[in-house]
DNA sequence: ACATTTACTCTACACTTGTAGAATTAAAAT
DNA sequence: ATTTTAATTCTACAAGTGTAGAGTAAATGT
C-alpha cells in the first residue's frame, strides 16, 4: 500500500532526521502546525502499511524510516516514467531538462554527473 | 483539484489519442476492462475537474484533454523534486541518473540532450 | 416498427484520507 | 504527592476514490 500526499510529507521529515520522537516530527512542521493527534494518527497509518517503525523509550517512541528514501523514491519515478513515457527513461530524461528549467550552470553540472555515471559503466 | 492514479492512467490513454469517443478508451484498457458506467463515472470526474472536456455528436461525446501532457506533468515533477528534494531540480537529477538504471548508451543519449539545451541558453 | 446496443446519469457503497477531539496513561515539574 | 504536560489510542466525520448496477434515452440493426 502507498502512503498518501501528507503521509509523504511526514515521511520526508523522518527521513531527514533519521530518528525523531513527535516532538521533533511536530517542530518540523511550519505554522499553522497540524494537532499531536493527527500527527499520530498519521504514524499509526504508516506503521500499520509498514512504511515506519519505533523503538519505545519508556511510553513515548523513536520513530524510524522502513524504507530508504532512495527506494521509495525510485518506485516513484518509475511509476511515473511506466505511466507517462512508455516505460522509456531516456523519453522521460529529455522531457525532464526540458521542461524544469534549469541553469546553464545546474545543466552543466548534471552533465558532468552523467559522466561520471558512464565511467561507472 | 487533482486526479487521481486511475483518472491519470485514462488522462494518458486520452492524450494518447487526442481525442476520442468512449468506446476508443474502453478499447484501449487490457482485459478486465472496467464496466463502462466506471469509465463513464470516471469521465463526468474529470469533466468537474477542469481535465477533459467534450463536442457532443449526437447524443455521444468526442473526449479531448484539456490540459496538455506537459503541463500537467511539469507540475508534477516538480511537485516531486519540491518534496523530495528541497527544491533543486539538480539534486534530482542526479538522484535520477543513479537510480533508474540506464544503459551506458542511454546515457550518451542524454548527455547530448543535455549539451543542446546549453547551447539553446 | 421493434429489439438491441450504447452512452450517459444517478445512486450506492466500501475504503481511504485529512483532520482532530476525548480519553487514557505515563512522565516530568513543582 | 499532586498537577501539568506529552504521547498514544479510539472515535468520528466529511471528502474523495474505485467500482459498478439501474434507469433512461437515443441510435442502430433487422
Amino acid at each position: 500500500m502507498q502512503l498518501s500526499k501528507t503521509e509523504e510529507e511526514l515521511m520526508n521529515i523522518l527521513w531527514k532526521h533519521k530518528k525523531a520522537f513527535m516532538k521533533d516530527l511536530l517542530d518540523a512542521y511550519e505554522e499553522p502546525k497540524p494537532a499531536t493527534t493527527t500527527i499520530a494518527t498519521l504514524l499509526k497509518r504508516m506503521a500499520d502499511k509498514g512504511f515506519v517503525a519505533y523503538n519505545s523509550f519508556g511510553r513515548s517512541r523513536e520513530y524510524f524510516p522502513l524504507v530508504k528514501k532512495k527506494d521509495y523514491f525510485s518506485k516513484h519515478v518509475n511509476g511515473l516514467i511506466k505511466n507517462f513515457f512508455n516505460d522509456s527513461p531516456t523519453q522521460f530524461a529529455s522531457f525532464f531538462t526540458q521542461s524544469t528549467d534549469l541553469s546553464k550552470t545546474e545543466l552543466q553540472e548534471l552533465k558532468q554527473l552523467i559522466d561520471q555515471e558512464i565511467k561507472r559503466k
